[in-house]
DNA sequence: TAAGTCAAGTGGACTT
DNA sequence: AAGTCCACTTGACTTA
């Protein structure tokens, strides 16, 4: 990690002024341009700031501005509704909707108006996530409470955010495999050798082919709990972009 | 108003 | 048992 690490801050995103926010706002922009698939499918959520859309890009900035403004301000605005994290104020960040409805749970009972409420994080908070996610798609205990605690987040956020994310690349990129693959092939049976038989090993080393080494966001394993971290061995996902 | 998006809920599987 | 994962689903909200 040490290595992919640049002077650039995650405060830095959340003291901006609102000058500055549009510059982030471009540079994401840009990255958008630059990436590959993953920035493509990062394109796609709700951070995009694309084409026709430097109308609603513009809209979406405002209210970074004033919710970073006002961070302080907001606390207790929300209950957090897993239970896990209740050190950490879970933040609302509509402002700009015109429809924020849910600072105001009114009574203090708030199982009695169980109403479901979906938190929208606001721009700073999305890109800095989206930034890395594009580093790392897990994070370890201590990285997301920092990340959580950088982006006034409850770390429960952080890791459903990870999750819903890593899900979401996911089906994309089934999606995006049914559309360009021929349906002949999706539905073909593959022989495939026996390697090995009641222990003894049934083939020579020379007739196996070469590994295949998937890349590393599609198919990075579930080991969560081993301090196996790909990103770290200089590899080139992130494409020294950051 | 239907469709899409997204944070959060649910439940089973897995590791420590 | 606790914590996290994935694979959905739900419900609030936005957009065309």
């Amino acid at each position: 990690m040490a290595n992919n690490r640049t002077s650039f801050s995650i405060h830095n995103i959340l003291n901006r002024d609102s000058e500055k926010n549009i510059r982030i706002d471009e540079e994401y922009a840009d990255e958008q341009a630059i990436g590959d698939t993953e920035a493509q499918d990062c394109s796609s959520s709700s951070v995009s700031v694309g084409k026709n859309e430097a109308e609603s890009a513009e809209r979406r900035i405002s209210p970074c501005v004033l919710v970073l403004d006002s961070f302080s301000d907001q606390n207790s605005c929300e209950e957090e509704s897993t239970g896990e994290d209740t050190s950490q104020p879970e933040i609302r960040h509509d402002i700009d909707r015109g429809k924020a409805q849910s600072c105001n749970f009114g009574d203090n009972n708030p199982k009695s108006s169980k109403k479901r409420s979906r938190a929208a994080f606001s721009h700073a908070q999305v890109y800095e996530l989206e930034r890395r996610f594009n580093l790392q798609r897990y994070l370890s205990g201590p990285e997301r409470a920092d990340l959580a605690g950088a982006l006034k987040l409850t770390e429960t956020q952080v890791k459903i955010w990870f999750q819903n994310r890593r899900y979401k690349t996911k089906r994309r990129q089934m999606a995006t495999e049914l559309t360009t693959t021929p349906t002949a092939t999706l539905a073909k049976r593959v022989a495939v050798k026996v390697l090995v038989k009641n222990d003894q090993r049934q083939y020579n080393a020379e007739d196996l082919p070469s590994p295949f080494v998937p890349p590393v966001y599609q198919s990075f394993p579930y080991y969560p709990y081993m301090c196996f971290q790909p990103w770290i061995s200089g590899n080139t996902l992130s494409g020294g972009l950051y």
